[in-house]
RNA sequence: GCCGCGGUAGUAUAGCCCGGCCCAGUAUGCGGGCCUUUCGAGCCCGUGACCCGGGUUCAAAUCCCGGCCGCGGCACCA
């Protein structure tokens, strides 16, 4: 081997380094406008419920390119609705402990909702610039806008509006009544630019903040509150889904009001994972709908990050995938097959591997005397094995599938399925390949576990039961394994019964 | 409907900005083979794509125009 490495070294060098190509995990391409050391982004999610991957793809990326250039990423939870899109009080820790996993590793952490004060004060600089006013005209404000107009109001004098403010904060207006809004061009062909709405009013005893409670009823909204954040924040770029992209041109109005320099913003598109649900709100139908069905937040058929890890995907699986899908702005759809083959080659090296049989056939085993059978827990690690003492009249088992003919027991010997019993036929391998004898895995009946092995399939999970050996007793819940001839699977619990989900093969 | 952004093999991606080295690279999938006490991994061979139509040019996946299709936005959500 390292004369053959040698020779090649010596008289084709071009071979080696397209190997070394190849073995290299994709790259990002760079940022714009980074240096290094100077990179800060950041990750924002809305804790209403736990991530998916859609959501972690901004996360991952940030982290990715905060870490190639030595920068900082910073993780803000952005939880200023209270009222339609209600913060979960544990989704803070779920959302934190579901990046720790995937290795994403922020030097700074804030809440919005501890942050009210920072959003007021803004508001208020941006009321005596006078880019910013209050609207008192309610419902019709709207319609004035469609139509290029705005609310009466908006040209009062700052001194005007900065008392009105003081007014909402005061709680001098009711929900609806009265919020304050950036000016922006009248005339922009998209509506909701005109004029956005900076902060409103959200009668917090009836919608309380799980953080705040009713502490506060004047709520900045995404765009002021994002605005003067990364701003606040020194963000240098900005790595989110496309369906910013208006949200973006919104907050510009703030940085140029205030003068200062907006970061750098990328847009990427979509990422739906093939055969996976990913909405939340579709999930939390689902679980509420039919008790009972699903395991939980985490179950193995949806695409958040906790219900891959339960599935068996591995973190660095995950991160190598959405790197390799870039940041093109056009919607990807990640495919099964694709993150279950990034996911296989990493899950080989490291899974031991134990026999498994489902939909047995039971079989007496007719030989002359005791044998042991060395099973290796990796085929690459073959020193560290366990044995298998099979004697006459043991039954084993063999996969119904499997139970015809002659065939190899791995490792035990070759054997011929005749009338229920499994008769001896000698233990020569090479036999047993010229003759291209399937190489089975089996199971003793009174060495073995029963396992529930649960296969996601879609929206079903179907369960089967099977039998492994005893060996699997030595592995614990999170141990990933690989059932020989069969599959990857993680262990889901433990007990008299292991309950195991199915990986992918 | 209006505004914005996209369209490279089954899937994803490289190339497009700075036209020729691209009769388009890579991964995965699929087919075949080798190897192997796993139907895993590895290795080899094969399969398969520039949305359509015009234009510019000696030359277009790459530039321009039109069409078609897809996605996003049009909230006092994030």
């Amino acid at each position: 081997m390292d004369r053959q490495r040698r020779i090649l070294e010596e008289e084709y060098p071009e071979l080696l380094e397209e190997r070394a190509k190849k073995e290299e995990r994709p790259r990002l391409p760079p940022l714009p406008g980074a240096l290094e050391g100077r990179v800060r982004t950041r990750f924002a999610p809305n804790p209403d419920f736990v991530i998916h991957i859609g959501n972690a793809r901004p996360a991952i990326l940030s982290d990715e390119y905060a870490k190639i250039y030595k920068g900082t990423l910073i993780l803000r939870f952005e939880d200023t609705d209270p009222r339609t899109k209600t913060p979960l009080r544990e989704a803070y820790d779920l959302i934190k402990e579901d990046l720790k996993w995937l290795g994403v590793e922020w030097g700074e952490e804030h809440i919005q909702s501890l942050r009210m004060d920072i959003y007021y004060d803004v508001a208020r600089r941006l009321i005596e610039r006078g880019c910013a006013y209050i609207d008192t005209c309610g419902q019709d404000a709207r319609e004035l806008l469609r139509r290029g107009k705005a609310c009466p109001t908006r040209s009062n004098p700052p001194e005007w509006h900065l008392e009105e403010f003081d007014k909402m904060l005061a709680g001098g207006y009711g929900e609806g009544e009265a919020v304050v809004r950036v000016k922006t061009d009248l005339s922009h062909p998209n509506p909701s630019v005109r004029d956005w709405v900076a902060l409103r009013i959200i009668d917090t005893n009836r919608h309380p903040h799980p953080l705040t409670g009713s502490k506060y009823i004047v709520w900045p909204t995404y765009n002021l509150a994002v605005s003067v954040d990364d701003h606040i924040m020194e963000v240098t770029h900005v790595l989110r889904a496309k369906e910013h992209q208006v949200n973006t041109e919104k907050q510009l109005y703030v940085y140029k009001c205030m003068g200062w320099e907006p970061p750098v913003f990328i847009h990427f598109g979509r990422l739906k994972l093939e055969g996976f649900i990913m909405s939340k709100s579709y999930i939390r139908r689902l679980i509420e709908e039919n008790p009972g069905k699903f395991l939980g937040y985490d179950d193995p058929r949806f695409g958040t990050i906790s219900g891959l890890r339960r599935r068996g995907i591995l973190p660095e699986a995950i991160r190598e995938a959405i790197i390799s899908l870039g940041v093109k702005p056009g919607d990807v759809t990640l495919s099964w097959a694709n993150l279950a083959a990034i996911n296989r080659k990493m899950l080989d090296n490291m899974a031991d591997r134990i026999m498994y049989v489902h939909d047995p056939e039971r079989l007496a085993v007719d030989q002359p005397q005791c044998m042991e059978a060395t099973i290796p827990r990796h085929p690459e690690r073959p020193q560290d094995s366990r044995v298998i003492r099979v004697c006459p009249g043991d039954v084993v088992l063999l996969n119904r599938g499997d139970a015809r003919g002659e065939v190899r027991l791995m490792g035990l010997g070759n054997y011929r399925v005749d009338g229920g019993r499994l008769v001896y036929t000698g233990d020569s391998l090479e036999y047993a390949r010229s003759k291209r004898l399937p190489i089975v895995q089996w199971v003793k009946e009174t060495d073995s576990v029963r396992v529930k092995l649960l296969k996601p399939q879609g929206l079903e999970l179907e369960v089967e039961e099977g039998l492994a050996e005893a060996a699997l007793r030595g592995y614990g819940v999170d141990s990933r394994l690989q059932l020989i001839r069969y599959g990857f699977a993680r262990i889901d619990s433990v007990g008299e019964e292991y309950t195991l989900v199915y990986t992918h093969d």
